[in-house]
DNA sequence: CCCTCGTGTTGCGTAATTCGCACATGCAGC
DNA sequence: GCTGCATGTGCGAATTACGCAACACGAGGG
């Protein structure tokens, strides 16, 4: 067994990260990241100084506002190259399966509690589930979500369901953990999961997860679109069409091919 | 005036910031990180694995390594939404002078000493050049670096090139600062800047600088390709070539016309 | 098999670093 | 001009982070 972890984190790292990534989601000011971490104005000024020091934010002349700096963050994205390869390689399956069903057609990872939508070719209908790349949803009320969920071991999921927050979006969002807990094993029988309107209303999603070469769920695929149009009916049609080309997909990683 | 800045940084941040570049240019382990900045053991670790609890790392269960979360970085990239609207934006007009020229055309901006390349279209013959979006170069030896610098103030130009440290990468690399000076104001005068083998051998780039609504700099045009190709005497028709499409998406952003 | 070396990880005391207070400065609005 | 509010900057106090030392563990060699 490793040694057990610490827990004792360096704390001014920790508020300048913070502060980062109050910056990247809108321009900051000392007071406003002061107020928000509960600390002096002046340790956030400090901070966000570093921080513009090293390049990851610019400081406007005129109003003084702290900004982040897109050039760096693009500088600093470009290093971790594996996921804009993944786009690329994820990119052919992507369309087949957008044009195959007709509805906006996305890729996405976990990230701590949430999907990360790293690669999607949006529907080309008029009435279009649309939202930009990088976005991050709720793992347990999302498609994609779902599908990266079930896939784990019971015991971690169990575990997890029990601490979550199963934070609800609308009527339909399942918050109770014993009912995610009965859906996901049906999401792991069943091979695909589905988001009934659980984060929007009026929309519908369905996902399956995408195997490497070592069998492990890295990433999962699914389409999203209007309940108008992805129906009850329609549902287990669209479901095989995911499935299918998840596995195509999973088959292009490397994976053992299990079913099919 | 506003006050003057003040200098003293945040230890931790600074050096947690140096860790995470660190790995983000490779897996690292904390005691690579201690000998890089002259720190104990200890004190990496716990920044690295501060920098994990914030999810911007991951750690490697069995080789104990630390290598940079993907995801996390694409989500914080996806918040700085700018340079995605940027390729699109400039999506277009880059296509069209890699027809025009038959050569890969980039786009890049300026982040603190370099040029960062943020759009690109790689040319189709089968010699040309390529790199990786994100990647960064010098100001000094790049064309888009020098069409950037030599759109700044006089006075600006003279303190940078005096105190820029001018590193040599071929025989052709302009090292001296009074040569640079005078070489970025003929640059100016004439509309586009010439990387002429400065930072490959074999490789000839030609760039613009592109103005926002303000008149404002705050990015380059050109284009890159083997010296066989860009020759000299063919130098000045790319050159009006790349002028042109640069005004083109200068206009389009809604810089005031200014000649042409 | 033991011994050594190197590395990840953790406890602990010290001292350097950071923090918060207080103030100077600048700016907007009445 | 005066008032309110925010940024930016000394400075002393003490919290925090640092380095030392030690433990656990694995690799490699004798």
């Amino acid at each position: 067994m490793p040694p057990r972890r610490g827990q004792q984190l360096v704390q001014s790292l920790e508020r300048g990260l913070a502060a980062l990534e109050m910056a990247l989601d809108g321009n900051v000011r000392p007071s406003h990241v002061a107020e928000a971490l509960g600390i002096d104005r002046s340790t956030a000024y400090r901070l966000l100084y570093t921080l513009m020091a090293k390049g990851y934010l610019l400081q406007d002349e005129r109003t003084r506002e702290f900004t982040s700096n897109p050039a760096k963050f693009f500088q600093l994205y470009g290093k971790v190259a594996t996921l804009l390869d993944w786009s690329d390689v994820a990119g052919d399956f992507l369309t087949r399966l957008r044009d195959q069903s007709g509805e906006t057609a996305n890729l996405g990872v976990r990230q701590a509690n949430n999907v990360i939508y790293i690669a999607h070719k949006p529907g080309q209908a008029a009435l279009s589930v649309n939202f930009a790349l990088g976005t991050s949803r709720p793992l347990h009320c999302s498609a994609l979500g779902k599908a990266l969920l079930a896939a784990q071991p019971d015991a971690v999921t169990a575990e997890w369901v029990a601490s979550a927050a199963l934070t609800s979006y609308t009527a339909k969002t399942i918050t109770e953990p014993s009912r995610l807990k009965r859906h996901l094993e049906r999401v792991r029988v069943e091979g695909y999961a589905v988001d009934d309107e659980e984060t929007f209303a009026g929309v519908r999603c369905i996902a399956a997860p995408i195997h490497d070469h070592r069998a492990q769920v890295i990433a999962a695929l699914g389409i999203s679109g209007p309940t108008t149009r992805i129906t009850h009916e329609q549902l287990p049609h669209f479901a095989q069409n995911v499935m299918q080309v998840a596995a195509q997909l999973s088959a292009e990683l490397g994976a053992p091919v299990a079913e099919l």
